[in-house]
DNA sequence: TAATTGTTGACTATTTTACTTGGTTACGTA
DNA sequence: TACGTAACCAAGTAAAATAGTCAACAATTA
């Protein structure tokens, strides 16, 4: 998991076409000009966006993209993932022939911290996103999630990781 | 916040530091050799966290670096803000003079993001990573630290980024 | 004094990011 | 059927970040 300007540029367009596309398909030139994010860059983040089957694209007048499915099965970590290159699995990729236990402890380390992370994201929906935008208000804490998060925390993935 | 090679490669520096000055500094040759990082961009890297006060260099023959402070004190989160660019905030820097509300949406979603993956990254230090390397066992999970976290997901961090 | 190591600055190469240009293809509508 | 619209596609480019090189200088120890 790497967190740049590029994926938020992802996540900022889903987002946009998720409030837009409730009846019609949203053009990416609409997309474009809210969100002042240059059209062809948005071309290509959608491709990869529709190549991980998140989007559908629409062709001809009245086109534009929708949503693959529901805002709320469409998590953050996923788009991240779907426009960003999967981050290189350092030197010693999983192959375990690393000369000296340091550099894969910090591999395990980054590995682990990345699942983290990536565990955190994908409990965030575009749904949920949506839910601020419509009620503008404290927002409904989705207890169950966290919890599952803090199990883990406390059960599995800390232990890898620490 | 942001999640990148160059953090890796300070995070897994300062460790080999923080394994190897016990008793005498390390130079960075010793740390390039060990792991695999250019001795030049090593340099560059401690030029910073010497900055930040994360390091301190001994000159002359028998030097090199420490830490500046104990392993227990020194966090993952602080390591690599030391290193990394702050990210740029946006177009609308907290300004709040953006036309369109979407764009306000996601740049909040994002900071609030980064202080929740920072508050994570801080929760763990160089001491953990180091009693991992000794004990090479199931860690101790710093139930504490994670309660803290918990209760921030459950009152204030979660209410302002959902 | 000589060797060692940090410190600094400037410079280069590679990769990623962000954007541009110029097409083609599919589709709806006049 | 012709036309406009918008997805789709393939190059290439500019700027930035990443990663590394080279060379000089400063402090310290033996």
């Amino acid at each position: 998991m790497r967190l740049t300007t590029k994926g938020r540029y992802a996540v900022t367009a889903m987002l946009d076409l998720a409030l837009h596309s409730r009846t019609n398909p949203v053009t990416l030139t609409d997309i474009a000009a809210r969100q002042t994010i240059s059209l062809s860059y948005l071309e290509q983040l959608f491709a990869r966006l529709r190549r991980a089957d998140m989007v559908k694209g629409v062709r001809g007048p009245g086109g534009g993209y929708t949503l693959s499915s529901d805002a709320n099965n469409i998590n953050i970590a996923d788009i991240i993932a779907a426009v960003d290159e999967p981050i290189d699995a350092t030197k010693c990729g999983g192959e375990a022939n690393c000369q000296n236990e340091k550099a894969c402890l910090t591999h395990d380390l980054w590995m682990g911290l990345s699942a983290q992370i990536r565990q955190y994201l994908k409990s965030i929906t575009l749904g949920d996103l949506i839910a601020k935008q419509l009620a503008q208000e404290t927002a409904i804490v989705k207890s169950e999630e966290i919890v599952n998060i803090v199990e883990l925390h406390k059960t599995n993935e800390l232990h890898s990781i620490l």
